[in-house]
DNA sequence: CACTTGACCTGTCCGC
DNA sequence: TGCGGACAGGTCAAGT
């Protein structure tokens, strides 16, 4: 469910709550869910003071004073919820996705020095945490083919082409979802940016004129920052940083809207399948290329 | 190579 | 109501 909104939401959330304490205890359930946690924890985990949290992509960094970080990803099903003394959770029932934690998704406890509480909820186990030496992890495999930041200030609709091109005989879609070519962008983002931009998400990349690909940097771009202001996606899992829905998809065009009528031209959206993936087009806004 | 499929898991929804 | 199967936003490995 992630993708960079919800990512980016949770970060600019915890980046508010956990600089500044300091880990005393971590508890995780799970193996899978932080596999080195058996190993590193009492060394390197315990007594450290969060420094920093950011995002890159669709992971989450978090920054330790030990020269160590947690580098989290949350796949579909993954939640990172804070809770402090008294519980945000209970007393916001039309904001709040989840209740009383720990809960039975929840796979990692890390508990702070004033008794606050990070859970690592992941309904589904595909999530994991991973604590590594901060100076190291920009040389992880999966951080170095990691493609560019699409709301970073030197992405352009020439790098956007140029990077789209690295895959020039695949589906526009499939090459949206790679993240070696661009980073955070997953199946909900690409729907609504190709609806945007008018093209169906089976075209070749290399069929896609130029004035297409702009239309598409620009569609992407603008999706991508009005979810980030509306605190991302929540079809099911999601919440932020304090156990909040996002509201983006009151606001799709056509993600999850299969059977309603397309806000430009009425017609009715479907739901076919691109890459493995399902996909929501509008069949008259976004006609097919070979 | 480049693309597709299966696997990792649990929960929900839909049809019989 | 019960049960089987398909499906869910992500990513890898393995297969074609």
């Amino acid at each position: 469910m992630p993708e960079l909104p919800e990512v980016e939401t949770v970060s600019r959330g915890l980046a508010e709550l956990l600089p500044g304490r300091r880990v005393v205890a971590v508890r995780s359930d799970w193996q899978k869910s932080f596999p080195n946690a058996e190993h590193d924890v009492s060394s390197f985990l315990i007594g450290a003071k969060v420094v920093n949290v950011s995002r890159r992509g669709k992971v989450l960094l978090i920054d330790l004073d030990t020269d160590y970080s947690l580098i989290i990803h949350l796949k579909m099903t993954g939640q990172l919820v804070f809770r402090g003394e008294q519980n945000f959770g209970a007393g916001h029932p039309n904001k709040s996705l989840v209740g009383q934690l720990p809960d039975k998704s929840t796979r990692v406890v890390l508990t702070f020095d004033d008794d606050s509480n990070l859970f690592f909820n992941d309904q589904r186990k595909f999530g994991w945490m991973r604590l590594f030496p901060t100076s190291e992890i920009m040389n992880l495999d999966f951080f170095k083919k990691l493609g560019p930041e699409p709301l970073s200030n030197d992405f352009t609709a020439v790098k956007l082409q140029e990077r789209l091109m690295r895959r020039s005989g695949s589906s526009i879609k499939a090459v949206l979802l790679d993240q070696s070519v661009i980073a955070g962008v997953g199946n909900i983002y690409a729907d609504e940016s190709l609806w945007g931009a008018k093209i169906h998400p089976k075209t070749l990349v290399r069929n896609l004129s130029k004035k297409k690909v702009e239309s598409l940097y620009v569609e992407l771009l603008a999706v991508l920052r009005l979810s980030i202001a509306k605190g991302g996606s929540t079809d099911r899992n999601y919440v932020d940083a304090l156990g909040k829905k996002g509201s983006y998809l009151a606001f799709a065009k056509v993600f999850r809207r299969e059977g309603l009528s397309c806000p430009r031209c009425g017609s009715i959206i479907i739901k076919i399948r691109v890459a493995g993936r399902g996909t929501h087009i509008c069949p008259k806004c976004q006609k097919e290329i070979l």
